[in-house]
DNA sequence: AACATACACTTTTTT
DNA sequence: AGTGTATGTT
């Protein structure tokens, strides 16, 4: 490649990169948009860049501000860099996620906007229940309006970069006829007093610094020398305006990102931002990754096509030099749960033929749908994984006991106060709280001082009053502590000593056991951190489930959290009108929705290597109603050249009609419109049917195949048995599922067939 | 304060 | 359907 000129041999940080990847590495000056297409070596293009510019002396490594979204790709960048660069690099002190390095920068600045330097960062249950007061406050029915929506209002706010000064009345209307700006800056106030910031202030905070202190914006611009952003496409308006400000002068910015893999708009993300890169910083030099090192051509091809369908693309052509391989092979199957069995006999055969579990990955639209899978793979003993759902720092016994450290290490923080003086139970009850709430605002104090004062006076009960008097002492005992203690030996005497552990113990449940296992998990993390404070500012921030330990396990999770990685075998389920493209995005989001959609379809096919399998169930179950779909357009979008179809439903789709036209009406009982509701249940559900005109007469039979499902099945067949079918002739039953049966016919295969329409031989 | 019953909500999720 | 929460009862 470069082999051609250079008297000196390439560094080995260049080693194994293709020609736009060396561009991107070593255009080091100037503003570079880095279009990386999924699986182009975006990673190792942007390590090596960071690599050079340390090893060419450009900047040192403190000069060069990284940012990406997740601690994930943070930690991965850092450590590729030091492997690039012989690990004998100090680190690179703002390489990091946008949060944590602005919050890093805040702490720096925190009195400018009103805040101590130790302040506390809120996670959503602390300021939902802040919220909530707030909305009482307001004399607001908080039924009506309730604080999750406030709290999304205040969230798009924040990442537009709007301080409540910059909320019209327009604007203000997003909640409670109006009167969001009021309660914006009403919670913006009770932070400030709390010392305590959400993570939309991390960001809007040291914004709102920058526009307004010169000299401190001057001594950001003059430190960092480089600037590099990931997945620039999901940076939201204030990120955005953030990094517009520290770019300049010097406008040695490298954006690395992709527009078709913007799946992020729901939360602010703007595609927008990557589309205008060039006019925003005119002469930027755009390098376009293509080559795909991941998937197979036909695996490539099914995406590409699929993805055709947006408009409005930067555009890139992937291509790559791999072998043709196998074609996306699509599969209609009849229900939810065989979508679980057909994926788990696929997995079985490849585990049969060496194949690793750690191989094979389920994606799906919803968390809800990866319940089918689990069900299943439990019944046949398959390992499995499911990443997502709960984290560990969001267990209630966890953030009990992060309340008590957070109350020793700051007696202000009312929210920690509230969580854990009756938690274990102390005889505080709503009204004694209720009691200090309010002496603390007539007075003007955090909860814990006020409670303090409160001892000594007799607007608490006798009970109460003594109870509370413990809990303030035990409070000062242990801040005295803190000062002497390493912090996990305080954390065990604070669970200890404050009666937690014995709650739990006295509990004897299984459950029970489980939270102190994770207590004691707790305490053991705490030490790998210097002070009580770097522990806390992790949890705020570092909230990683790294789970994948040890073991071969197949691994289940939505399109979503696979962003960023790659399995061989990827099996795509769900893929039908209402879950996939989700109904809700297209009746919120319109075209612009259907588009994302489009994206995350998308991001989902090329997460793999070698095979991609594609699902979609006639009937499925959701929200406890049996619903009946029709395949996603997303199906059709994938060009026929590269795909290989597959329907496990008997006899395709003529045979349903012709059976269920010469059948009993399984809706005689109800009324013709009372049937049609107990099949589409719910307006979104009902539209997603009827919009959907191409294949009308699927509809009807899936809706009479629906609900056939809750038949029990007649209880004179049994496996193994001989039987004769009008159609097929004689079989064997292998397998029976409510009223559906599997049958090895003589003369034509396998079928699946329901009950009905046998007769035993 | 413990318990029961009613009710509402159910996309994606990182920080 | 299933879960979690809010309210009401004892």
């Amino acid at each position: 490649m470069s082999d051609s000129s250079p008297p000196l041999p390439d560094p080995s940080y260049l080693d194994g990169l293709n020609q736009p990847q060396r561009e991107a590495v070593l255009t080091t000056e100037g503003p570079v948009l880095m279009l990386a297409g999924a699986g182009t070596g975006k990673t190792a293009a942007l390590t090596a860049r960071l690599a050079h510019i340390i090893a060419t002396r450009r900047a040192w490594p403190s000069q060069i501000l990284a940012v990406t979204f997740t601690n994930k790709a943070a930690r991965e960048m850092k450590e590729r860099v030091a492997a690039l660069s012989g690990g004998a690099l100090e680190g690179l002190p703002w390489l990091g996620t946008f949060h944590s390095v602005a919050a890093r920068m805040l702490r720096i600045h925190a009195e400018l906007v009103g805040l101590q330097s130790n302040f506390t960062i809120l996670d959503t249950d602390d300021q939902l229940r802040l919220l909530k007061q707030l909305i009482i406050a307001a004399n607001l029915d908080e039924k009506r309006w309730p604080a999750r929506q406030l709290a999304g209002v205040i969230d798009r706010w924040k990442n537009r970069g709007w301080t409540p000064a910059h909320i019209d009345a327009a604007e203000s209307e997003a909640f409670a006829n109006g009167r969001g700006q009021e309660l914006y800056a009403a919670y913006q106030d009770r932070l400030r007093t709390l010392n305590a910031c959400d993570f939309g202030d991390l960001l809007l905070h040291m914004l709102t610094i920058l526009r307004t202190h010169t000299d401190i914006l001057e001594q950001y611009r003059d430190r960092f020398r480089y600037i590099l952003v990931d997945e620039y496409q999901d940076t939201n308006a204030s990120q955005y305006d953030w990094l517009r400000l520290l770019a300049e002068p010097r406008r040695n910015i490298c954006v690395v990102g992709d527009d078709d893999q913007s799946i992020y708009s729901w939360r602010g993300a703007e595609v927008a931002n990557i589309l205008r890169f060039e006019k925003d910083f005119p002469g930027a030099k755009v390098v376009r990754l293509e080559q795909n090192y991941r998937s197979t051509p036909h695996i490539l091809g099914a995406a590409t096509g699929l993805i055709a369908n947006n408009a409005g693309r930067l555009g890139k052509t992937l291509w790559t030099d791999r072998d043709e391989g196998e074609r996306v092979k699509v599969i209609g199957v009849w229900d939810g749960p065989e979508e679980a069995r057909r994926v788990g006999e696929e997995i079985e055969a490849h585990a049969r033929h060496g194949g690793r579990l750690n191989d094979c990955a389920i994606l799906v639209r919803a968390q809800f749908q990866t319940r089918e899978f689990e069900e299943r793979f439990i019944a046949i003993g398959l390992a499995y994984q499911i990443v997502g759902g709960f984290r560990f720092y969001e267990r209630a016994e966890i953030r009990d006991a992060l309340a008590y450290l957070r109350l020793v290490a700051q007696p202000a923080d009312d929210l920690a106060f509230e969580r854990i003086v009756n938690q274990p139970k102390r005889g505080l009850g709503d009204k004694a709280i209720a009691t200090i709430h309010d002496f603390a605002r007539r007075s003007g104090q955090p909860l814990l001082l006020a409670a303090a004062q409160m001892l000594d006076s007799d607007e608490l009960q006798a009970r109460a009053r003594n109870s509370l008097g413990r809990f303030v002492a035990d409070v000062a005992r242990w801040r005295q502590m803190a000062a002497d203690l390493p912090h996990p030996e305080l954390a065990r005497i604070l669970l200890d000593e404050s009666g937690y552990t014995a709650m739990l113990q006295a509990e004897r449940s299984a459950e029970a056991a489980g939270r102190l296992e994770n207590l004691a998990e707790l305490t053991r993390a705490m030490e790998e951190y210097d002070s009580l404070g770097a522990f806390l500012e992790h949890v705020s921030l570092v909230m990683d489930n790294d789970a994948q330990k040890g073991g071969d396990k197949v691994t289940i999770m939505t399109i979503h959290a696979a962003k960023g990685l790659e399995f061989p075998l990827v099996f795509l389920a769900g893929w039908e009108e209402g879950v996939f493209p989700s109904q809700r995005a297209l009746d919120e989001g319109g075209i612009a929705s259907l588009e994302e959609e489009r994206r995350l379809a998308y991001v989902a096919i090329t997460r793999a290597r070698a095979r991609a399998t594609v699902l979609h169930a006639a009937n499925r179950r959701i929200y406890g109603q049996w619903t009946s779909s029709i395949p996603s357009r997303f199906v059709g979008e994938l060009p026929k050249e590269h795909v290989e179809e597959e329907t496990t439903m008997t006899g395709g789709e003529s045979l349903w009609r012709a059976q269920w036209s010469e059948r009993s009406d399984p809706f005689a009982h109800l009324g013709p419109a009372q049937a049609m509701r107990s099949a589409t249940r719910g307006p979104g559900w009902k539209r997603a049917a009827g919009n959907f005109n191409s294949q009308p007469q699927r509809i009807v039979e899936a809706r009479a195949s629906a609900v056939s499902l809750g038949n029990k099945g007649r209880d004179d067949v049994s496996v193994g048995q001989r039987v004769f079918h009008g159609k097929f002739g004689y079989g064997k039953i292998e397998a029976i599922e409510g009223n559906k049966l599997e049958i090895e016919f003589e003369k034509t295969g396998r079928k699946r067939v329901l009950d009905s329409f046998i007769t035993p031989a």
